[in-house]
DNA sequence: GACAATTAGGGGCAATTGCCCCTAAAATGC
DNA sequence: GCATTTTAGGGGCAATTGCCCCTAATTGTC
Protein backbone atom coordinates (compact mmCIF):
# COMPACT_ATOMS: atom_id res chain seq x y z
CA UNK A 1 0.00 0.00 0.00
CA UNK A 2 2.28 2.17 1.15
CA UNK A 3 4.18 2.19 -2.91
CA UNK A 4 0.47 2.97 -4.40
CA UNK A 5 -0.11 5.96 -2.00
CA UNK A 6 3.36 7.37 -3.04
CA UNK A 7 2.99 6.93 -6.72
CA UNK A 8 -0.64 8.36 -6.72
CA UNK A 9 0.67 11.47 -4.43
CA UNK A 10 2.31 12.64 -7.42
CA UNK A 11 2.78 16.63 -6.22
CA UNK A 12 3.66 17.52 -9.96
CA UNK A 13 0.93 15.51 -11.82
CA UNK A 14 -1.55 16.69 -8.86
CA UNK A 15 -1.12 20.37 -9.33
CA UNK A 16 -1.14 20.10 -13.31
CA UNK A 17 -4.71 17.88 -13.23
CA UNK A 18 -6.19 20.33 -10.96
CA UNK A 19 -4.97 23.14 -12.99
CA UNK A 20 -6.24 21.26 -16.16
CA UNK A 21 -9.62 21.00 -14.45
CA UNK A 22 -10.03 24.38 -13.32
CA UNK A 23 -9.01 25.91 -16.33
CA UNK A 24 -11.14 24.30 -18.46
CA UNK A 25 -14.12 26.14 -15.89
CA UNK A 26 -12.94 29.50 -16.27
CA UNK A 27 -12.25 29.11 -20.24
CA UNK A 28 -16.04 27.92 -20.18
CA UNK A 29 -16.93 31.50 -18.43
CA UNK A 30 -14.75 33.25 -20.47
CA UNK A 31 -16.26 32.23 -23.55
CA UNK A 32 -18.31 34.75 -24.25
CA UNK A 33 -15.25 37.38 -24.47
CA UNK A 34 -13.66 35.90 -26.71
CA UNK A 35 -10.61 34.80 -24.49
CA UNK A 36 -9.06 32.20 -22.36
CA UNK A 37 -8.46 32.21 -19.08
CA UNK A 38 -4.95 32.65 -19.95
CA UNK A 39 -4.89 35.50 -22.05
CA UNK A 40 -7.31 37.46 -19.64
CA UNK A 41 -5.35 36.50 -17.14
CA UNK A 42 -2.27 37.95 -19.01
CA UNK A 43 -5.00 41.04 -19.69
CA UNK A 44 -5.94 41.42 -16.25
CA UNK A 45 -2.37 41.28 -15.17
CA UNK A 46 -1.36 44.14 -17.20
CA UNK A 47 -4.46 46.29 -16.39
CA UNK A 48 -3.26 45.95 -12.77
CA UNK A 49 0.20 46.32 -12.58
CA UNK A 50 0.18 49.27 -15.96
CA UNK A 51 2.87 48.85 -18.92
CA UNK A 52 5.84 46.33 -18.20
CA UNK A 53 8.20 44.82 -19.98
CA UNK A 54 8.09 41.47 -20.94
CA UNK A 55 10.67 40.32 -18.45
CA UNK A 56 8.78 41.77 -15.83
CA UNK A 57 5.57 40.84 -16.44
CA UNK A 58 6.70 36.99 -17.35
CA UNK A 59 7.99 37.15 -13.34
CA UNK A 60 4.70 38.27 -12.23
CA UNK A 61 2.94 35.26 -14.01
CA UNK A 62 5.40 32.64 -13.01
CA UNK A 63 5.94 32.39 -16.86
CA UNK A 64 9.01 31.93 -19.67
CA UNK A 65 10.07 34.87 -21.21
CA UNK A 66 9.27 33.39 -24.47
CA UNK A 67 5.90 31.80 -23.35
CA UNK A 68 4.81 35.15 -22.63
CA UNK A 69 6.36 36.31 -26.30
CA UNK A 70 4.59 34.19 -28.15
CA UNK A 71 1.15 34.78 -26.05
CA UNK A 72 1.75 38.37 -26.73
CA UNK A 73 1.56 37.78 -30.40
CA UNK A 74 -2.43 37.14 -31.05
CA UNK A 75 -3.49 39.57 -28.41
CA UNK A 76 -1.03 42.53 -30.58
CA UNK A 77 -2.78 41.19 -33.71
CA UNK A 78 -6.08 41.43 -31.77
CA UNK A 79 -5.22 44.94 -31.06
CA UNK A 80 -5.77 44.53 -27.04
CA UNK A 81 -2.31 45.29 -26.12
CA UNK A 82 0.84 47.24 -27.94
CA UNK A 83 4.20 46.64 -28.01
CA UNK A 84 6.90 49.49 -28.38
CA UNK A 85 10.48 49.69 -27.58
CA UNK A 86 11.43 51.31 -23.96
CA UNK A 87 13.04 55.08 -24.59
CA UNK A 88 15.18 54.55 -21.75
CA UNK A 89 16.58 50.87 -22.49
CA UNK A 90 16.66 49.55 -26.44
CA UNK A 91 16.66 46.25 -25.45
CA UNK A 92 13.25 46.25 -23.82
CA UNK A 93 9.61 45.96 -25.16
CA UNK A 94 6.91 47.59 -22.93
CA UNK A 95 3.74 45.93 -23.18
CA UNK A 96 0.70 47.97 -22.39
CA UNK A 97 -3.50 47.20 -22.79
CA UNK A 98 -5.23 49.50 -25.92
CA UNK A 99 -8.15 50.77 -24.87
CA UNK A 100 -10.00 48.20 -26.70
CA UNK A 101 -7.99 45.38 -24.20
CA UNK A 102 -9.19 47.82 -21.09
CA UNK A 103 -12.63 47.14 -22.35
CA UNK A 104 -12.68 43.45 -22.77
CA UNK A 105 -10.98 43.09 -19.34
CA UNK A 106 -13.88 45.36 -17.88
CA UNK A 107 -16.43 42.93 -19.32
CA UNK A 108 -14.78 39.86 -18.52
CA UNK A 109 -14.46 40.61 -14.83
CA UNK A 110 -18.27 39.92 -13.85
CA UNK A 111 -17.42 36.43 -15.51
CA UNK A 112 -14.32 35.80 -13.90
CA UNK A 113 -15.97 36.88 -10.89
CA UNK A 114 -18.51 33.94 -11.64
CA UNK A 115 -15.84 31.18 -12.15
CA UNK A 116 -14.48 32.22 -8.77
CA UNK A 117 -17.61 31.75 -6.77
CA UNK A 118 -18.72 28.60 -8.60
CA UNK A 119 -15.00 27.22 -7.60
CA UNK A 120 -14.99 28.50 -3.90
CA UNK A 121 -18.55 26.93 -3.61
CA UNK A 122 -17.46 24.05 -4.73
CA UNK A 123 -14.57 23.73 -2.80
CA UNK A 124 -15.35 25.56 -0.22
CA UNK A 125 -14.71 29.36 0.85
CA UNK A 126 -11.86 28.89 3.40
CA UNK A 127 -10.47 25.98 1.63
CA UNK A 128 -10.28 28.32 -1.21
CA UNK A 129 -8.87 31.32 0.47
CA UNK A 130 -6.24 28.70 2.04
CA UNK A 131 -5.43 26.94 -1.27
CA UNK A 132 -4.49 30.03 -2.79
CA UNK A 133 -2.24 31.16 0.47
CA UNK A 134 0.09 27.54 -0.39
CA UNK A 135 -0.27 27.94 -3.95
CA UNK A 136 1.13 31.53 -4.12
CA UNK A 137 3.85 29.82 -1.66
CA UNK A 138 4.30 27.13 -3.86
CA UNK A 139 4.58 29.36 -7.19
CA UNK A 140 7.24 31.66 -6.19
CA UNK A 141 9.53 29.04 -3.61
CA UNK A 142 12.97 28.20 -4.40
CA UNK A 143 13.76 24.46 -5.01
CA UNK B 1 -7.62 46.53 -0.66
CA UNK B 2 -10.74 44.31 -1.00
CA UNK B 3 -10.74 44.99 -4.93
CA UNK B 4 -6.90 43.84 -5.12
CA UNK B 5 -6.83 41.25 -2.67
CA UNK B 6 -10.28 39.90 -4.62
CA UNK B 7 -7.96 40.34 -8.01
CA UNK B 8 -4.85 38.95 -6.70
CA UNK B 9 -6.71 35.79 -5.58
CA UNK B 10 -7.88 34.11 -8.52
CA UNK B 11 -7.57 30.13 -7.99
CA UNK B 12 -7.08 29.28 -12.01
CA UNK B 13 -3.86 32.10 -11.87
CA UNK B 14 -2.53 30.90 -8.83
CA UNK B 15 -2.96 26.87 -9.72
CA UNK B 16 -1.33 27.41 -13.16
CA UNK B 17 1.74 29.48 -11.60
CA UNK B 18 2.03 26.92 -9.38
CA UNK B 19 1.88 23.70 -11.81
CA UNK B 20 4.48 25.74 -13.93
CA UNK B 21 7.22 26.50 -11.26
CA UNK B 22 6.62 22.62 -9.85
CA UNK B 23 6.72 21.65 -13.34
CA UNK B 24 9.99 23.20 -14.03
CA UNK B 25 11.42 21.57 -10.80
CA UNK B 26 10.34 18.32 -11.73
CA UNK B 27 11.47 18.73 -15.45
CA UNK B 28 14.67 19.52 -14.81
CA UNK B 29 15.15 16.40 -12.25
CA UNK B 30 14.00 14.08 -15.15
CA UNK B 31 15.84 15.66 -17.57
CA UNK B 32 18.72 12.65 -17.49
CA UNK B 33 15.14 9.92 -18.58
CA UNK B 34 15.09 12.13 -21.90
CA UNK B 35 11.32 12.73 -20.88
CA UNK B 36 9.22 15.47 -19.53
CA UNK B 37 7.10 15.48 -16.21
CA UNK B 38 4.40 15.14 -18.54
CA UNK B 39 5.44 12.12 -20.90
CA UNK B 40 6.59 10.42 -17.32
CA UNK B 41 2.93 10.98 -15.93
CA UNK B 42 1.73 9.34 -18.60
CA UNK B 43 4.17 6.59 -18.76
CA UNK B 44 4.15 6.17 -14.71
CA UNK B 45 -0.05 5.98 -15.25
CA UNK B 46 0.03 3.39 -17.47
CA UNK B 47 2.36 1.36 -15.86
CA UNK B 48 0.73 1.51 -12.62
CA UNK B 49 -2.94 0.39 -14.70
CA UNK B 50 -1.74 -1.63 -17.15
CA UNK B 51 -3.14 -1.11 -20.79
CA UNK B 52 -6.36 0.86 -21.39
CA UNK B 53 -7.68 2.75 -23.73
CA UNK B 54 -7.20 6.46 -24.88
CA UNK B 55 -10.87 7.72 -22.97
CA UNK B 56 -9.98 5.86 -19.85
CA UNK B 57 -6.33 6.85 -19.50
CA UNK B 58 -7.52 10.71 -20.38
CA UNK B 59 -10.35 10.40 -17.39
CA UNK B 60 -7.54 9.00 -15.10
CA UNK B 61 -4.95 11.85 -16.05
CA UNK B 62 -8.19 14.68 -15.82
CA UNK B 63 -7.14 15.03 -19.51
CA UNK B 64 -9.08 15.88 -22.69
CA UNK B 65 -9.07 12.79 -24.97
CA UNK B 66 -7.59 14.35 -27.93
CA UNK B 67 -4.55 15.91 -25.82
CA UNK B 68 -3.98 12.48 -25.27
CA UNK B 69 -4.16 11.36 -28.35
CA UNK B 70 -1.83 13.67 -29.61
CA UNK B 71 0.67 12.88 -26.81
CA UNK B 72 0.97 9.82 -27.31
CA UNK B 73 2.58 10.13 -31.00
CA UNK B 74 5.98 10.94 -29.55
CA UNK B 75 5.50 8.27 -27.30
CA UNK B 76 4.75 5.83 -29.67
CA UNK B 77 7.25 7.00 -32.20
CA UNK B 78 10.18 6.70 -29.61
CA UNK B 79 8.84 2.88 -28.69
CA UNK B 80 7.68 3.64 -25.50
CA UNK B 81 4.49 2.55 -25.94
CA UNK B 82 2.51 0.38 -28.57
CA UNK B 83 -1.02 1.71 -29.64
CA UNK B 84 -3.31 -1.56 -30.83
CA UNK B 85 -7.35 -1.45 -31.75
CA UNK B 86 -9.18 -3.76 -29.57
CA UNK B 87 -10.66 -7.18 -30.36
CA UNK B 88 -13.44 -6.48 -28.09
CA UNK B 89 -14.39 -2.88 -29.52
CA UNK B 90 -13.06 -2.28 -32.76
CA UNK B 91 -13.50 1.84 -31.53
CA UNK B 92 -10.74 1.62 -28.57
CA UNK B 93 -6.91 1.48 -28.94
CA UNK B 94 -5.33 -0.13 -26.13
CA UNK B 95 -2.47 1.38 -25.03
CA UNK B 96 0.49 -0.37 -23.51
CA UNK B 97 4.05 0.54 -22.42
CA UNK B 98 6.54 -1.71 -24.11
CA UNK B 99 9.56 -3.58 -22.23
CA UNK B 100 11.65 0.02 -23.42
CA UNK B 101 8.73 2.24 -21.91
CA UNK B 102 8.45 -0.06 -18.41
CA UNK B 103 12.52 0.38 -18.40
CA UNK B 104 12.28 4.08 -18.50
CA UNK B 105 9.77 4.29 -16.05
CA UNK B 106 11.70 2.27 -13.74
CA UNK B 107 15.05 4.52 -14.23
CA UNK B 108 12.77 7.91 -13.84
CA UNK B 109 11.58 6.51 -10.95
CA UNK B 110 14.26 7.56 -8.14
CA UNK B 111 14.90 10.73 -9.95
CA UNK B 112 11.20 11.88 -9.42
CA UNK B 113 10.93 10.44 -6.08
CA UNK B 114 13.93 13.46 -5.66
CA UNK B 115 11.85 15.81 -6.88
CA UNK B 116 9.06 14.96 -4.37
CA UNK B 117 11.46 15.14 -1.94
CA UNK B 118 12.71 18.41 -2.88
CA UNK B 119 9.12 19.64 -3.24
CA UNK B 120 8.27 18.29 0.43
CA UNK B 121 11.09 20.02 1.84
CA UNK B 122 10.18 23.59 0.45
CA UNK B 123 6.49 23.51 1.07
CA UNK B 124 6.55 21.06 4.03
CA UNK B 125 5.37 17.90 4.49
CA UNK B 126 2.34 18.02 6.02
CA UNK B 127 1.32 21.02 3.80
CA UNK B 128 2.24 18.86 0.75
CA UNK B 129 -0.39 16.17 1.90
CA UNK B 130 -2.73 18.48 2.38
CA UNK B 131 -2.17 20.18 -0.59
CA UNK B 132 -2.59 17.24 -2.62
CA UNK B 133 -5.91 16.25 -1.06
CA UNK B 134 -7.50 18.91 -1.80
CA UNK B 135 -5.71 19.14 -5.33
CA UNK B 136 -7.27 15.56 -6.13
CA UNK B 137 -10.80 16.74 -4.92
CA UNK B 138 -10.65 20.13 -7.30
CA UNK B 139 -9.73 18.05 -9.88
CA UNK B 140 -12.89 15.54 -10.08
CA UNK B 141 -14.72 18.54 -8.38
CA UNK B 142 -18.30 18.84 -10.52
CA UNK B 143 -18.47 22.78 -10.70
C1' DG C 1 36.88 55.14 -25.05
C1' DA C 2 37.32 49.97 -26.02
C1' DC C 3 36.36 45.41 -24.68
C1' DA C 4 34.05 41.83 -22.02
C1' DA C 5 30.08 40.31 -19.54
C1' DT C 6 25.33 40.66 -18.78
C1' DT C 7 20.54 41.35 -20.10
C1' DA C 8 16.14 41.65 -23.14
C1' DG C 9 13.98 39.66 -26.52
C1' DG C 10 13.14 36.93 -31.07
C1' DG C 11 13.07 32.55 -33.98
C1' DG C 12 12.87 27.83 -34.34
C1' DC C 13 11.73 23.51 -32.37
C1' DA C 14 8.90 20.27 -29.90
C1' DA C 15 5.65 19.12 -26.67
C1' DT C 16 1.16 20.41 -24.19
C1' DT C 17 -3.67 21.72 -24.14
C1' DG C 18 -8.31 21.54 -25.79
C1' DC C 19 -11.74 22.86 -29.18
C1' DC C 20 -14.33 21.56 -33.43
C1' DC C 21 -15.94 18.43 -36.86
C1' DC C 22 -15.40 14.03 -39.03
C1' DT C 23 -15.51 8.77 -39.48
C1' DA C 24 -16.19 4.26 -37.85
C1' DA C 25 -17.97 1.18 -34.72
C1' DA C 26 -21.02 -0.26 -31.17
C1' DA C 27 -25.33 0.04 -28.56
C1' DT C 28 -30.12 1.11 -28.52
C1' DG C 29 -34.94 1.38 -30.15
C1' DC C 30 -38.44 -0.21 -32.95
C1' DG D 1 -33.14 -6.94 -38.80
C1' DC D 2 -32.74 -1.96 -39.60
C1' DA D 3 -32.51 2.92 -38.34
C1' DT D 4 -31.07 6.05 -34.76
C1' DT D 5 -28.16 7.36 -31.25
C1' DT D 6 -24.12 7.10 -28.67
C1' DT D 7 -19.26 6.39 -28.16
C1' DA D 8 -14.07 6.15 -29.39
C1' DG D 9 -10.81 8.20 -31.71
C1' DG D 10 -8.36 11.06 -35.56
C1' DG D 11 -7.27 15.54 -38.07
C1' DG D 12 -6.99 20.26 -38.20
C1' DC D 13 -6.66 24.54 -35.85
C1' DA D 14 -4.98 27.68 -32.40
C1' DA D 15 -3.12 28.73 -28.18
C1' DT D 16 0.15 27.32 -24.29
C1' DT D 17 4.63 26.01 -22.51
C1' DG D 18 9.52 26.22 -22.33
C1' DC D 19 13.99 24.96 -24.26
C1' DC D 20 17.99 26.40 -27.18
C1' DC D 21 20.72 29.58 -29.70
C1' DC D 22 21.00 34.05 -31.81
C1' DT D 23 21.20 39.27 -32.07
C1' DA D 24 21.17 43.75 -30.18
C1' DA D 25 21.65 46.74 -26.51
C1' DT D 26 23.33 47.93 -22.00
C1' DT D 27 26.42 47.64 -18.17
C1' DG D 28 30.79 46.89 -16.12
C1' DT D 29 35.90 46.92 -16.35
C1' DC D 30 40.08 48.55 -17.51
Amino acid sequence: MPDRVASEACHCSALREAARRVTRLYDDVLAPTGLGMNQFSILARLDRVGPSTIHDLAGLLVMDRSTLGHLLRPLEKRGLVRLAVSEQDGRRRVTALTPAGRGLVARGRPLWARAQRRFASAVGGKAALDLCLVLRQVATADF
